[in-house]
DNA sequence: CCCTGATTCGC
DNA sequence: GCGAATCAGG
């Protein structure tokens, strides 16, 4: 693959829209690396670009920096309601063991994950979801690419598709409406 | 480890 | 001009 035009158009739209140059190297399908994206966006000198409208990570806020507060003047915090032993407004204690089955979500009858996320065997790493989509001889051949447990080969949804093929769904469905 | 863009330099 | 390798950073 060379850049044709419309391969440089479609570069300088992604770009401009704020993709990383990895997101259009998989756009611009074609063996194009991100290294190529990037080369090129220099060669364009487009290299500054607008904000991107996704911001990569929301960064946690900083804890306030609270004002030092003079020690002549310095008044005793209010006492918290659980320092108190105020029991009706202390947190509630948190299961150990979560109802797996209950809280996984209903699943659907028919698992269609989107082509944009699905991934390529050179895409896939060790958190994804091995779960194939496709032909393994075509092109088109890819891995669900979803978030998978550590260690684990398929993402939950898949998982439990491929462990609990006879799971009743529409009767946990309910069960866990009921609750 | 995952990712990002920037730069270099042989082709 | 191209892009892999590398760098520097989050």
């Amino acid at each position: 693959m060379s850049w044709t035009d419309e391969r440089v158009e479609l570069l300088k739209k992604l770009w401009n829209q704020g993709l990383s140059a990895s997101q259009i190297a998989s756009e611009l399908a074609g063996g194009i690396t991100r290294n190529a994206v990037i080369g090129k966006v220099h060669r364009l000198g487009l290299s500054g670009r607008a904000k991107s409208p996704a911001p990569q990570q929301a960064r946690p806020r900083k804890p306030a920096t609270r004002a030092p507060s003079h020690p002549m003047t310095h008044t005793a915090p209010a006492p918290s309601p659980v320092a108190r032993g105020n029991l009706a407004v202390m947190p509630k204690a948190t299961p150990i063991v979560a109802p797996l089955v209950e809280l996984a979500p209903a699943p659907v009858a028919e698992v269609v994950i989107p082509m944009s996320e699905r991934v390529t065997i050179m895409e896939l790493r060790d958190t994804m979801c091995r779960w194939p989509h496709g032909d393994p001889t075509s092109e088109d051949f890819r891995f669900c690419g979803a978030k998978s447990p550590p260690g684990a080969p398929y993402c939950p949804f898949h998982a439990q598709i491929a462990y609990q093929p006879s799971l009743d769904r529409r009767r946990s469905a309910a069960k866990f409406a009921a609750s």
